[in-house]
DNA sequence: TGTTAGCAGTCAATCGATGAGAGTGCTAAA
DNA sequence: TTTAGCACTCTCATCGATTGACTGCTAACA
């Protein structure tokens, strides 16, 4: 929509973004001068600072302060580091070892993956990161089974192709023969076998209900199990690095800062928030008014297994954020990550327990 | 050691610190005649407060200024509170209804409880407010169960008298016939049956060695599960309000709220800090130097079933904390806690699920 | 037409002075 | 021992002046 800007003004835009991304103070012409553009006066800078300002890009916030980057500058700005895939020179080799190391050295649990992620993305960045782990959706239930323990209860175990599920102990009121038992994992296993999780939130007991009549209780606690499994653990939220936010004088005063850390820690309204760009692979938003969090930018990416997405990840800082580094980490931490998930696919079992 | 105070000394002194809990300015000592000693004059309370800021009881920020009370004042305050077992007026009869109401319906899981505990003394007490779940470290391992899967792999099953305790995916490499199962499931049986869990952070595999080999892989196994949930139960540490430190001004910077936000979800530091106190009744601390948090107080109970301490609860506050509201609130969960525990011992095996 | 130098104008931030207000300590008298 | 009265101290808010950082404008120049 708005006409292609020139040479000199992307220069300069690029140039002052940059600037007011390190300094965080208004940028002035002489700044952008003396540092991005040695070949003309600051009177020039400060004519295509005029026209930058009357087409939306950026503004002052007092008539002789310097000036700031508006949503739209920001936008461009983040354009021009995908499009020029700048963000490859935006970590050292180090840097890009290092994260790799650290992530490599754990994978346990999937909980423990997904903090550890948001670990070492919030350490990188040094901002406030999340994860939302979405796989259990994709779970498939393999095997149910029934064994019986002393004393008229038996344990539920749910196998799936991603490892154990759950298990709980449910009381069999009536006379638990083995005979019984087997009748039951028969009923369990013919109608729960090859589905997945998320099939069964609106999963409608009627059609067979001549068949489960006799197993009725056994039946529904175990789908009660599989449903308050997919609740509990759909859209689990991991934050790390909460308070790395208030280092940045945007959130230095304590009213925004309580803000944004009610907003952080309120996992299910992240989870909505984050809803949107879900499936995106590397999504940016700036300062949307309607988020609870103002003054901020977030940036998720997407993390697919076998194109399927599994989870998200993602940044939330100040508007000013140095976005070359953060889409640097994400993206590097997709490539790690989609490795690790294949490669251990097979031990997700391993290390699960509860009480 | 300091000689007893004289009854208007000691009027006085509550009179000031009451006055301080509940405006946060330093007290003059106008205030003080007027509200609390009208027959005398305020001149006279001016060389009582002389007296008691000479004992250590109490400061001036300047010379123009009121009174704050020290350490040495809350504690004298916080004394006659529990003496006077003025705690039971401090709550409503509306207020102590709807704790209990609020607390008795809920009582999934041990985790849940403490959640809802430390939320409910949070939003009765509007301050910080934690529980810690120590009651994993007091169960006894009753069976354990090894249940074959398809692929050469099997389910271990912890089975306690407080419920099912963890399960887990393994592999067995060797042929895993159902006599091989069986033996195994013997050998554990006898090794573990009848332990409980705290036995088993120091325990020495080295005496029943012959007995193991060829067990060995299983063996390690479950020694390794075991010792993984002891380690990741205990100290369960839950942290409700944190933001709501943030409305007093006591910690209304960025500074100050950032250190007591990295204290409070440092959750092992927590327990850390709070296992001085852990079996204490009813603990009051005030401004300790060495706390991490300092200008804090932390109110703690010590929650007990039959005899024994399963957990701790408590609130951290500014110093300047409404003592009479907490300790009442504290003491009423714990009669609350206690009853609920107590009734619902048996079920604590609803309700789990792991992935 | 685009660029530049120079200059006046604007605004925020800082500093010091000033005055009001709050509360005490001291003293002398009851 | 208590009290009234008064001088003293210290904080806090306000005001004005000064400084410094930019810009916008204008007129000259390539």
């Amino acid at each position: 929509m708005s006409k292609e800007l020139s040479e000199r003004k992307k220069k300069i835009l690029h140039a002052l973004v940059d600037l007011y991304i390190s300094t965080g103070q208004p940028v002035s012409s002489s700044d952008i001068q003396s540092k991005y553009l040695p070949e003309v006066s600051s009177a020039t800078v400060r004519s295509e600072l005029s026209a930058l300002e009357a087409l939306g890009y950026i503004e002052q916030p007092h008539t002789s302060a310097g000036r700031v980057p508006l949503k739209d500058a920001y936008k461009f700005y983040v354009d021009n580091i995908s499009n020029s895939s700048q963000s490859q020179n935006a970590l050292t080799d180090r840097e890009t070892e290092m994260i790799r190391d650290r992530f490599l050295t754990r994978l346990e649990r999937i909980e423990d993956m997904s903090k550890a992620a948001a670990k070492i993305i919030s350490d990188a960045t040094n901002y406030t990161s999340f994860c939302i782990d979405k796989s259990a959706l994709n779970i498939e239930i393999e095997e149910v089974k029934l064994v019986p323990l002393k004393g008229n209860k038996a344990v539920v175990l749910i196998v799936t192709d991603k490892g154990m599920l759950a298990n709980k102990a449910i009381d069999i009121s009536g006379d638990a023969d083995s005979e019984y038992i087997d009748s039951a994992s028969m009923l369990l296993n013919r109608v729960f076998q090859g589905r997945n999780l998320q099939e069964l939130e609106n999963f409608d007991a009627a059609e067979i209900e001549t068949e489960i009549k006799g197993f009725r209780e056994i039946f529904d606690e175990v789908l009660k199990i599989l449903r308050v499994y997919v609740s509990s653990h759909t859209d689990n939220v991991v934050v790390e690095g909460a308070l790395k936010m208030l280092d940045y004088p945007e959130y230095n005063n304590v009213e925004d800062a309580k803000n944004f850390l009610s907003v952080i820690s309120d996992h299910d309204g992240m989870a909505q928030l984050l809803s949107d760009d879900g499936s995106i692979e590397l999504s940016v938003r700036i300062g949307k008014e309607d988020n609870g969090v103002e003054k901020c930018a977030i940036v998720t990416a997407a993390y697919k297994v076998d194109g399927e997405v599994v989870g998200q990840a993602g940044v939330i800082g100040p508007e000013r954020m140095d976005y070359k580094k953060v889409i640097g980490v994400l993206e590097l931490m997709k490539k790690t990550m989609s490795t690790v998930v294949d490669s251990s696919k097979n031990h997700l079992t391993d290390g699960r327990h509860e009480d």
